[in-house]
DNA sequence: AGAACAATTGAAGGATTGTTCAATTGAGCA
DNA sequence: TGCTCAATTGAACAATCCTTCAATTGTTCT
């Protein structure tokens, strides 16, 4: 079947909603954005920097992982600047590059306890 | 290399940081709460059932999609309380579960339109 | 009952993703 | 310089995910 030849039942319920659609590059960067936050080990993380800053060690350390796991989740965050790192010595310290992000989650999780289900 | 036979770098922080971490139940309902969240097409569903209640076919014109592939992922979204359905003669009306989704999702995009890059 | 239509469902295929392993970078110190 | 340790990086593999295709369900109407 083709993508959509088909008529729509409402055409004028489609065209309504078509022009309150927000810019492709805004979706994008929505869905990225919760694709980030989407995996367990990277909501972990989140939770433990929110505490505290961390070195990646020591954040394997807690989430029993290796470093290496960690630290590619690390990267991932940090390119959506949801992390930030600060060297000092051999360590490199990781905290929340925006508090926003603390925000965001806890919503989410009153959401999901609230609906329990 | 194993888990984590390595010491921390500082013990105290781990030990004070695996305090205060969520349980893993809740951790694995926000996490799946959000890997929802990240994916293209769930995401324009959520926009668009935002403005108004739809049936799948007209959700597929609109996103220019087969209806297959969006009754897809209204099931995953119905399964996660994220949108509600309801049926009228040989439609099926689609609409929010709850308004709080749409509050986060909010939140998201001006956290990144804020960040901007 | 049978045709037409909206929508769902299951299986299959290709793409994406997360972890592991091995090698490498960068900093501190003997 | 050479050694050690923290951390990053790239390649590879297994698992997961999204769309497509074909078949099916459920409803209305004749």
């Amino acid at each position: 079947m083709r993508k959509s030849d088909c008529q729509p039942l409402f055409p004028e319920v489609v065209d309504a909603v078509q022009n309150t659609m927000p810019r492709d590059t805004d979706i994008e960067k929505v869905t990225s954005f919760f694709k980030v936050l989407g995996d367990q080990t990277r909501i972990r993380i989140l939770f433990a920097l929110k505490e505290k800053e961390m070195c990646a060690g020591d954040i394997a350390v807690l989430l029993n992982m290796t470093k290496s796991a960690v630290s590619h989740q690390l990267a991932v965050m940090r390119n959506m600047h949801q992390v930030r790192s600060r060297r000092e010595g051999k360590n490199i310290f990781y905290s929340l590059d925006d508090q926003h992000i603390v925000d965001i989650i806890e919503e989410a999780l009153i959401h999901m306890t609230h609906v329990d289900e």
